[in-house]
DNA sequence: TAACTTTAGTTGTATATACAAATGTTAGTG
DNA sequence: CACTAACATTTGTATATACAACTAAAGTTA
């Protein structure tokens, strides 16, 4: 099998087998990784707002139905929604305190799952993956 | 930001990134990157048919609805699908002459793909990149 | 051999995702 | 200032996915 062939798919199957860790841990707490992301997104705005863009832009996934998700994340209030008063087109996004809330929530357990899935590197070899996966986007 | 956080934020991303070219490659051809893997398998199978289970198992994204993924490309005359005398629980699914002639025209732009996405590690690297995920699986 | 358990796959339903078309807003041009 | 283009988001529709309940066949045991 061609090397490139080879490492993709393992790339593949091992984003595949964490995210499907991630999406058993967020269960509990009513959201999904994409919700998550978002969030965390949003709070690292550090109270700055955000619009769907600019979320869609640094999402993981990104497809173009940012609305519903946000539109999710508004129903749990997690989320607020407010028409930019500038530019009428622009909706700016934050997250509630409710939102920070269930954030620092969760990060206890995620850090806690993301170092077990590291924890047989040393900080040099992690350094050295980082800089692999990045090699690949670009 | 913790260090695990960092570096499975950098996996998913990546991976994303590889699995939205993948399927844009595809989309030509007129199937998924999921059929497309399931299509590998059977070719892998050589010949032999595989039930469900074993489909399921070795699928990247392990989601329980095989059926109906596997009814697409039988939809598609990819694949056939036959009742196991022996055991007329299973299924035994084979790629068709036409799944296999598919499969031989995405193979160059596949590795195409792959090898430009890995161009730039030496086979050394390669190697270690390897190691580093399937350590993160384990 | 009837009752029970396990195995293998299918189906129903709710939700998520992708893509394209549509809507409403602002900016630029003659 | 009407006209056009660009922008930001929303909506429609088709498909994909996850999860659970269901069906049917095979194996097990009293």
């Amino acid at each position: 099998m061609p090397s490139g062939r080879k490492t993709v798919i393992n790339l593949m199957y091992t984003a595949n087998l964490v995210g499907e860790r991630t999406t058993e841990l967020l269960k509990p707490f009513g959201i999904t990784v994409q919700q998550f992301n978002v969030l965390r997104i949003l709070r690292g705005q550090k109270g700055k707002p955000a619009n769907l863009f600019t979320i869609q832009e640094r999402m993981i996934h990104k497809m173009s139905n940012t609305t519903r998700l946000v539109d999710k994340l508004i129903e749990k209030k997690l989320v607020d929604r407010m028409v930019c008063p500038n530019n009428r087109r622009k909706v700016e996004i934050s997250i509630t305190d409710s939102g920070l809330k269930l954030l620092s929530e969760i990060d206890g357990p995620i850090d806690e799952l993301n170092l077990t899935l590291v924890e047989a590197f040393t900080p040099e070899e992690l350094e050295t993956f980082n800089i692999f996966l990045e090699r690949i986007r670009s």
